[in-house]
DNA sequence: CGGCAAATTGACTCCACTCAAAGGAGGTGG
DNA sequence: CCACCTCCTTTGAGTGGAGTCAATTTGCCG
């Protein structure tokens, strides 16, 4: 955190415009639905920032909403800093999905985003976004369709789970949105920290070792530092799913 | 639960036309920031329905997605049963508040839906009011709002809580509701049962039965079956927070 | 009044936390 | 290139807050 902590600036500085037809994100990102035509009627109000080096900013606490951002490359968390002055990590964010649906209401941020890969994203002027939505059936259809994405889940993880539950669903959960990416399921690399982790599942950075050990010695998967491998699909999705049903 | 188990059938059989106008919620239901002429065009897709018996469901898990509902009277849970059989109660929704938002991904709805007093819910086809807020940029901000600010709250209620935390905040977020809708936000009622805050929170029943009695011995509220009053406000905001800042 | 579900209270248990310490990994500067 | 520092991670030992189990009380409704 410590190198970019000089200064709080309105974001996506150089205004690259985008070609979102040729983004291989295409199918997961908010013009997914468009047809040829819209998508080059949206890419007019895409920013595309320069690369974001890990630890830098895209939003903080307090910042005047403007716009969300969606993740082009890279990694990033969202968190709240407490009363306690603790950290609390709300989410994880891959490349195709929106961070800043939380900031609408408001019309603040309410929390810092910060990258932990080399990243970068594409800035989306809400305002613009909802006009165009206006016009476009499809864009709109798309945003509440994320934004109710976004409500499942958080409902989801708020479900009373163990800390091993909690871990594998987590561990499904990159997997899934890994392999929907075009990368490994079985095999990726963890961006966030420990810390990060047991932030956002709310457990101790402690019991995450402990827990990921734990998998490791029953043969469930191979981790080593970053790098992680689900060996045994099956049974993670089993010690997963406390589903609803 | 027992007395409706008859039938899943679509509900919001009625079709009364309902004057949104008259309504003592305006300001703080959908239309709200909608002038005469809009919210009279608003009242063309709202259906309101008839009463609603405690125990009988609006929603069911796997009802297909057509509408969204506006609580109008009374006060509703939604919950989930996971694998283990285990009803998980996900949210309370009073007059005013919009249920239904998590069902728009999937078109299809993931939780139930119950009134816990007797109420009277607004239907909204979900097709209709956004297409209606193709035409109306402010009913499309207000849904934008409130999804943001559901999502906001799911963001809040993940946090890493006391069970003295939790209860704080359940009974700060109902008083301030309540005064918002009018009621008193110092004596109210608890619509919900023990156990239902209990799966709320992510408690045990008999942590809410011992931690309201140490809330009640130390002055801080007086608390009889449902009903609940707040003494030291003050106090109680004290133990609620440990808010993001 | 009687039967039943909800709520309360008490005793004990356990999972995850805290505290503490020891290994790595990576970065920096001499 | 190596020594050093710092942060992250891992492992161990003991604690505690909330859960579980069990029994009792209360309120509700026929």
């Amino acid at each position: 955190m410590g190198s970019e902590n000089q200064k709080k600036k309105p974001y996506f500085p150089e205004r690259v415009q985008v070609a979102c037809s040729q983004c291989t994100l295409g199918n997961l990102c908010l013009p997914r639905s468009l047809d040829a035509l819209e998508t080059e009627q949206f890419e007019h109000i895409v920013n595309k920032s320069r690369p974001i080096q890990p630890g830098e900013h895209i939003f903080r606490a307090g910042d005047k909403f403007q716009s969300i951002a969606a993740v082009r490359a890279g990694c990033f968390k969202s968190y709240v800093i407490d009363k306690n002055g603790e950290e609390q990590v709300l989410g994880f964010y891959l490349p195709g999905e929106i961070i800043g649906f939380d900031a609408i209401h408001e019309k603040t941020h309410r929390a810092n985003v910060v990258a932990l890969d080399t990243s970068s994203v594409c800035g989306l002027s809400f305002d613009s976004v909802t006009e165009m939505a206006r016009q476009l059936p499809q864009l709109q259809d798309e945003l509440f369709r994320v934004m109710s994405l976004h409500i499942s889940e958080l409902e989801a993880s708020a479900a009373d789970l163990s800390a091993e539950e909690r871990i594998a669903r987590l561990l499904c959960s990159l997997s899934g949105r890994f392999a929907s990416r075009g990368y490994s399921s079985k095999e990726f690399n963890l961006s966030m920290s420990r810390r990060d982790i047991a932030s956002n599942l709310r457990l101790a950075t402690e019991t995450i070792s402990r827990v990921l050990a734990r998998f490791q010695s029953a043969g469930i998967i191979r981790v080593n530092r970053k790098k992680v491998a689900i060996l045994e699909e099956d049974k993670l999705k089993e010690l997963a799913r406390r589903d609803t049903c």
